[in-house]
DNA sequence: TTTTGTTTTGTTATCGCTAACGGTTGCGCT
DNA sequence: AGCGCAACCGTTAGCGATAACAAAACAAAA
């Protein structure tokens, strides 16, 4: 193998025009099947891996999506993804992911890179931007889909659930419960959006009912069932009255599960627990812990949907905008 | 915004040539500053993209590095991923992922699809691929690193760990402690390479010292705590004098000891536990599971730094093969 | 002023492939 | 034979950028 395989090698190799090879490798109509099978079999013989960019700069198509998320640490992002791969795979167009960090300016860029690769569609975590950012999304001229959120303003499309009503209904149901001395524990604010307005919606639920949160803890870095023991540990000694947690994610709640197993408390008898995400983590603990569903697979199935009907379709299509509903699953530590 | 900006529109908005506009917004030499602003000012006002398709067609270089790997649900790859994308954030390069989901097919279509688009690098998780495959890395004129795995031969570079030693090192702990009717529980084989071949050594390690295994169960699909504490149940059940299990992974080996605090049984007094990859879900339980550390980051950065190295040296360097020596954490469960 | 050297800018020719259209062939029909 | 229609296949002209080379502008030296 001294050179790179072209196209015209193929075809001259084939006997026949650049032309005629493309088609015939691209399944394209109008190439006899005796043609066709001599262009295949002469490719498949050298080796030859067609230039995307080269195809993707004459077609001006890329079958491509762009898909934006905040990390792939957190098992959250894993699943929305996995359903826009599955809706994806009935058509040409494949998924590449980009990670931004939970930062706005790694989200900008990132996303200027995406684009500058012209996808099909894109679609991103979160609704808050940066203003460069923003300009691009609503300057692409591709679908752009904004997933996991809809507490805000969407710049085109989107799919997510009321992260603020998630909160106000966890609060509710603890409430419910009869659990008064409350804490919550959550990520450090400023990076996570939706944390933030579950926590808000969290805070305004308990105080509809003229209930304070009793406690409170954030943490910066990625979640983890350390974390959540640890500072369910020290929120417990301060609070020793506390009666129920809240967490921003089910990995801490696990955590704090897992203090309670170690320090020989009852769930939810000495304290109870509540996450957020129904994580795959959830299953199979000797306890089911309370959480909410946060659609996650639905959001990414949706949003690849959206993705391939507004390409397919020539006219702009109006503007679509769902709004899923989590479904609480009380478990049993409530 | 009725047509998409394109470099030209920049240009003569900027009153030069469309090179002087390219040299400036890649922060290419010979531009004065004056210019430099001016074209920068234009770009950034009318939000001007660049295509990258045009541009890597043209400059014959795609700052983009393949990764592929088999999923991104188990949390063992994003850790790779995290230790590849570390190491490239020094260049211009950035990584982009894609999914085999542990079958050869699917591989090689990933793979051609990746190679298609003509990247700087392709790190792949594996040392197994199909002919065609094969023969793909063997003609990427771009460094290929094969990653997480040293039993076998590497086609080009390769970073990664002996399974086959890893189980039976981790047989020569557990027979170490006298544990003498030993039970694994791992992942379907065909599909997971690596797997088997812990499986193999494991089995391989306690031979050589007369003992065979107990009991034996596969599952198929992903790791699950769900699923380890499932099959953990139905083991103990059918080998009441079982006094340990090695798991395929730390997800199993968790759910193994779920199990065990639902069931009452202590760990290791009535069954040992053995898990492997040191994941981030082992810290924090009531208990340190015993595992084997696969050196998942160091692997990443490792191959990051062979991509990067391989590309700006000139001349062909030799094949790097690198073998990592994961520790056994013995934990508590042993 | 002329010359030389250094910046800075412009021109031309691809990069590898495909859209669009034009041409050829073969066949059935009148 | 002559015509029309399909089915194939080839030619031409880009796609939007950059490499490589050429030219112009400007400054310093002679």
């Amino acid at each position: 193998m001294i050179k790179k395989m072209l196209l015209k090698d193929v075809a001259r190799l084939a006997g026949v025009s650049e032309m005629t090879a493309s088609r015939a490798l691209r399944g394209a109509p109008d190439v006899s099947n005796a043609t066709r099978a001599k262009v295949e079999e002469i490719a498949r013989a050298h080796g030859y891996v067609p230039n995307r960019i080269a195809g993707s700069l004459s077609s001006q198509s890329v079958n491509l999506v762009a898909v934006v998320v905040p990390s792939l640490n957190s098992f959250v992002f894993p699943e929305v993804l996995s359903g826009i791969s599955s809706v994806l795979k009935q058509s040409p167009l494949k998924p590449v992911v980009g990670i931004s960090g939970y930062e706005m300016d790694e989200e900008e860029e990132v996303i200027r890179e995406m684009l500058s690769w012209r996808p099909s569609g894109l679609i991103v975590a979160g609704l808050e931007h940066s203003e460069a950012t923003q300009k691009m999304l609503l300057q692409a001229d591709c679908p752009v889909v904004e997933v996991m959120d809809a507490d805000g303003t969407p710049l085109r499309h989107c799919v997510g659930i009321s992260h603020l009503q998630a909160g106000r209904d966890m609060a509710a149901q603890i409430l419910a419960r009869g659990y008064r001395s409350i804490g919550f524990i959550g990520t450090k604010m400023p990076q996570d959006f939706r944390a933030r307005k579950r926590f808000d919606g969290f805070v305004a639920g308990l105080a509809e009912q003229g209930v304070a949160l009793t406690d409170l803890e954030h943490y910066a870095g990625d979640s983890a069932i350390a974390t959540g023991r640890l500072l369910t540990a020290q929120m417990l000694a301060r609070q020793p009255d506390l009666d129920c947690i809240y967490y921003s994610s089910d990995v801490m709640s696990v955590g704090g599960y897992m203090h309670c197993l170690a320090a020989g408390l009852s769930v939810p008898q000495d304290v109870a627990l509540a996450g957020f995400n129904n994580l795959p983590i959830l299953e199979g603990l000797p306890l089911q812990l309370a959480t909410t569903d946060a659609c996650r697979r639905p959001i990414g199935e949706r949003a690849a949907e959206i993705v391939l009907k507004v390409r397919d379709s020539a006219a702009d299509l109006p503007l679509i905008r769902e709004t899923l509903s989590p479904r609480i699953n009380l478990g049993q530590s409530l």
